[in-house]
RNA sequence: GUCCCCUUCGUCUAGAGGCCUAGGACAUCGCCCUCUCACGGCGACAACACGGGUUCGAAUCCCGUAGGGGACGCCA
């Protein structure tokens, strides 16, 4: 049977370095395996979700190379999952309670009180038919509960191997809410059931949700239950867990305050808590090439945004400047691109360097006179990447000065900074009159 | 409180009883290259959480302790 794997958001915020991480397990999973992925927004909850959420879940998957071959909103398929709770009804797999949340809660503080384990003590299985009857009469509005089978749920988790999960720790789950909304559990099932998935590559948070889906889905469809793979979640580098929020590491806020590269948030993501090294990966495919689940350890790893930083300035030099083209400013050729290159850790400072060639800058002059003696030995354009030496070792001759006495005050001079790419190549892009006016003190 | 997962250099890990005076990658440091910074090349430093067992022999197996992560929702 061919792969078939899903990522399945729910569009009540944007994506993560947390979340995004399923996405991209799946995605190279998929195809590494020549298989299929599906997109599926998981907005049942029409109060949280939104339709703007979902474009930019969308968008950001796009921007990191993550294509989907299927996609569906679980908005769409209410009467589906109606119908599968119907059908669970008449088997007895399903049945109502009346409890309020406020119970549900104090009944769960007792019991976390007593040293007792906060599992559902199924109440509701021991009302009467009578009792049922009266309540409904009564106007109240039942939430459904999906009876869970005595025993222990058995899978060979591709990740954790063998798991072993007896339900008497369980609570049986609400799958359809009193107000008739499907819960998470219940419509993530069916959707699974019904699309054939083979394979569900989640965080380890899901290992109890798993216990719970099998046996669901044994009560939902003949057909043989997905394969399950659980990775440990990531904590960030002081050790707080971090999956379920940390705004800031938000993708378009990597990409958009950040200006991190999509390939650094998937070479680092792909690979963090593997055994593969983390390197700078300029496509996809080598990623994809690479995957393998069992090369996934099963400790919790340090996330850490610093490594993303200087993965990312890699990134950038060894990217050839028909990658970038398109993303720069129009007047900037391969020449200034390889010049600047080494010499950035984001594709915004390119900016910088192209100010400092090309727009007006206050030098910065600490030895005046021997500036305004270098600057009388100019040569005259054209300029070219020979410039530099012919005038350096023009100035050694007349000054005597030579190593970093002699480079640094014209660096200062001409850049306003100590350090950058080397002005061999930066000289002929700040052109003649500028560097004159530069080394004469002024802003030019 | 109960249940699940984990614990090897600073970080990510290799390691499934002798191949381990524990290997690799990143980081750090040093040298080389070099006008500076960066890039690149070469090299160095650096770890089996702790305590018991089993065994001729344990990073590897067992038990316990400590620590970390996760789950226990009419969230996903």
């Amino acid at each position: 049977m061919s792969v078939f794997v899903r990522f399945a958001p729910s569009p009540t915020g944007r994506l993560h370095i947390g979340n995004i991480r399923a996405a991209l397990f799946n995605f190279l999973f998929a195809r590494k395996a020549g298989g299929r992925f599906l997109l599926r927004m998981d907005d049942t909850d029409l109060k949280r979700s939104t339709a703007e959420f979902a474009q930019g879940i969308e968008r950001d998957l796009r921007w990191l190379g993550i294509v989907w071959d299927d996609y569906f909103h679980q908005s769409n398929r209410e009467a589906r999952y109606h119908e599968v709770l119907e059908t669970l009804k008449k088997t007895g797999r399903a049945y109502p309670c009346f409890e309020t949340p406020e119970e549900l809660t104090l009944k769960r503080k007792t019991q976390l009180a007593r040293g007792l384990p906060p599992v559902y003590d199924r109440a509701a299985l021991r009302l009467s038919q009578k009792d049922i009857e009266d309540l409904l009469a009564k106007g109240l509005k039942p939430h459904w509960r999906f009876l869970l089978k005595d025993g222990e749920v058995i899978w060979d988790d591709l990740i954790q191997k063998k798991k072993t999960f007896p339900t008497a720790s369980l609570s049986d789950p609400v799958i359809v809410r009193e107000d008739g909304v499907p819960l998470y559990t219940f419509s993530s099932v069916i959707d699974d059931a019904d699309k054939a998935i083979t394979h569900i590559i989640r965080g380890e948070d899901h290992v109890t949700n798993t216990a719970v889906q099998i046996q669901l889905w044994q009560a939902i469809t003949e057909n043989p239950v997905p394969a399950f793979a659980h990775y440990p979640l990531l904590v960030n580098a002081s050790g707080e867990e971090m999956s379920k929020r940390l705004g800031t590491l938000s993708i378009a806020g990597l990409r958009d305050e950040m200006h991190i590269e999509a390939m650094a948030i998937t070479s680092m993501l792909a690979r963090l808590g593997t055994s593969d090294p983390i390197i700078p990966m300029a496509e996809m495919d080598e990623l994809i090439n690479a995957f393998d689940l069992s090369k996934i350890s099963r400790a919790t790893p340090k996330f850490d945004v610093e490594e993303l930083k200087s993965l990312n300035a890699k990134i950038l030099h060894l990217m050839p400047f028909d990658k970038v083209q398109g993303r720069l400013n129009a007047s900037i050729t391969a020449d200034f691109w390889q010049a600047v290159r080494p010499n950035i850790s984001t594709l915004e400072d390119v900016k910088l360097w192209w100010q400092v060639t090309r727009e007006p800058l206050a030098p910065r002059l600490e030895d005046m006179d021997f500036c305004k003696q270098a600057a009388l030995l100019l040569p005259p354009e054209p300029w070219d990447e020979t410039t530099w030496q012919v005038w350096t070792l023009a100035v050694k001759n007349e000054t005597g000065r030579k190593g970093k006495d002699l480079f640094m005050p014209l660096r200062l001079a001409l850049t306003g900074m100590d350090h950058g790419p080397e002005l061999k190549a930066l000289l002929p892009l700040i052109g003649r009159s500028r560097a004159l006016k530069r080394l004469e003190g002024q802003t030019a």
